[in-house]
DNA sequence: TTGTATGCGTTATCAG
DNA sequence: CTGATAACGCATACAA
């Protein structure tokens, strides 16, 4: 199937392109008559109408707009968090019809790098920190926003547009929520920073200061500010740091074998998100384990099922980042660029005061 | 910030276009010195790599593949069934570097379907039937993969690629099971063919051929061939068919409160969905009502949480088939492009024969 | 109301 | 190894 033109019904009619161009784009431009003659012939050569890539080149607009993820994509649908995100992004996008492309970007993956490079795209979002995909999207001149705050060492501070929270805050609150409740023996469930090499480690204090930068290095900022928020609310107690697999409540659970199944069983456990706080309440109850009464959990984002969970978080309005960012990137104009959303704790059955 | 071209820099350094794009895409054909000198000065005057849509429309190739929904995106995120199927989809896509991207056209949203007429992509796939925005792109030229079988009434017929099962089969067995099992008054849970307006009822056999036609009429292929596939095989049965809202688990406890809270209750239920049977199931609990002690409930689709919640269902290789859909639209040349994957009724402990 | 010239940014072809 | 030319398909600006 050869492809027909505007150039070929043009040439067929004895008419200009612009002609036939105008039949496409602007009725107003040529007589009713003449329009439904050359739609007609259109038809009957079997041209499909305009090409849209040519009409991307020319306009210098896609109507299109990637999110990308640090993750495989696979994981972008089955993170309750990002799902909500996606959905609200999607919800914005959809009724402006623009376009949505999927772009998965590992940190550290050059060669995926490109991918940012090749899409034909007018912005970029992401549920990510200032990652070099974002700011390879600069350099092309693509406005883009992120959702978590922080940028790689190094890297020009406050490039581009972000809609977050305020991490370290958040979990500072967290963490002096549960220094309050009088919890000196505590485990910090935190993903891992290398998703390739799955390891259930425990680490003491001594160790957090090259912990918490590895998270700084591989883009991992909302994780960074969070352990150390906790870790400063917490004060004197003693802290013990699992690091587990990827962020899932199959990692929580895996924590919970790891934390639970000892003697000295710490009074409290903060997860950096919602997911590992659920999996590891998940264990609790397969070892009838009470959180709230034997042990107090904290988690981070507050998810939609984590209310019916009981679970005590820090909630950060998830569909509201997904909103906002692409209000950001269809909106040009708008001035507020950088957005702070306000976090909140919020106490559920999950935690009590230590007996 | 003015947008710098291979021609700008040619110009500046007195070399020819050919020799900037050269740099960038074949090496080889220049010197290793002028090579380099070109990519510092392109560099330098802040040039950012060849333009992803001038490069699209010089090698007619996109390296982008649609997924197009029904629903609105957010159902695409949310749905069990639809997140299995994106992801072994996104695997194979990740793994040749292809780009997807998300488009959402409502059954009968004719603006919508501008959206595949103006989008950058090479093909197109879909968790549908042959719906108009397959055979839009089909228009263009593109090649389309659907994954459900049935086409509109007065469409031509098979047109396209599928990865599909026989879910007329499929149902007939489910039906027929139920039947063996001696149950012969039986509901028939659906979601709803109109999402718009939200309205559970119920219908007698009478009514039937009717509604039926009214899911083929709208696009739903595979709850048309599900619904008549089941009332086939329950045979001589006493059917109810329970119209619900979208296809959720909320749908399910709702239809489960109009079948469960009434004295003359089937003792087999039969949904076109693991989802509706699942919440189907969840308000069987709040009842105190057992599935496979008090009612039969079968599913369709064996999701990954029907195994643990014993749910007896027709299994469907869901992964199977988002993996070949992306397999056929990233291989022209491969033969087998109509694909009918085996189903199977798996048996589980929510079915049991009737008292 | 219709037509002409031109450029969007890149790359294949083929000649030097 | 390097360069001139043409073409991808369309739409803006302007002229007729």
């Amino acid at each position: 199937m050869v492809k027909v033109t505007q150039q070929d019904i043009a040439t067929v009619m004895g008419v200009s392109v612009m002609t036939v161009s105008n039949a496409f784009n602007h009725p107003d431009q040529l007589s009713a008559d003449l329009r439904r003659r050359v739609l007609e012939r259109a038809a009957k050569m079997g041209y499909t109408g305009p090409d849209a890539v040519a009409r991307q080149l020319r306009s210098g607009r896609t109507n299109t707009f990637a999110v990308v993820f640090e993750e495989r994509l696979s994981y972008a649908f089955s993170d309750p968090f990002s799902v909500a995100w996606l959905t609200a992004f999607s919800e914005v996008m959809e009724r402006r019809r623009a376009g949505i492309m999927l772009l998965s970007v590992p940190a550290r993956d050059a060669e995926a790098l490109a991918a940012v490079q090749d899409a034909a795209i007018d912005g970029i979002a992401g549920l990510c920190g200032d990652q070099p995909a974002m700011a390879r999207a600069r350099e092309r001149g693509l406005p883009t926003v992120y959702c978590t705050m922080g940028q790689p060492v190094g890297a020009a501070p406050l490039a581009g547009d972000y809609v977050a929270i305020d991490d370290y805050a958040a979990a500072l609150e967290a963490g002096r929520y549960i220094a309050r409740l009088g919890h000196t023996r505590v485990s910090l469930l935190i993903e891992t920073a290398h998703p390739g090499q799955p390891a259930l480690t425990e680490h003491q204090p001594a160790e957090l200061s090259r912990l918490v930068d590895d998270y700084a290095g591989v883009g991992y900022f909302d994780t960074f500010h969070r352990i150390r928020g906790v870790i400063d609310g917490l004060g004197d107690a003693t802290v013990s740091v699992v690091v587990t697999g990827v962020n899932s409540r199959a990692s929580g659970r895996e924590a919970g074998a790891l934390v639970l199944d000892r003697l000295n069983r710490p009074t409290a456990v903060v997860a950096v998100s919602d997911v590992l706080a659920l999996g590891f309440m998940d264990s609790c109850r397969q070892r009838g384990v009470q959180p709230g009464r034997d042990v107090s959990v904290v988690g981070f984002d507050d998810l939609p099922e984590s209310a019916a969970a009981g679970l005590t978080t820090i909630r950060q309005p998830i569909r509201e980042k997904g909103r906002l960012a692409a209000e950001l990137l269809l909106d040009p104009e708008r001035s507020e660029r950088r957005i702070i959303l306000p976090h909140e704790l919020v106490v559920r059955s999950s935690t009590t005061p230590v007996a």
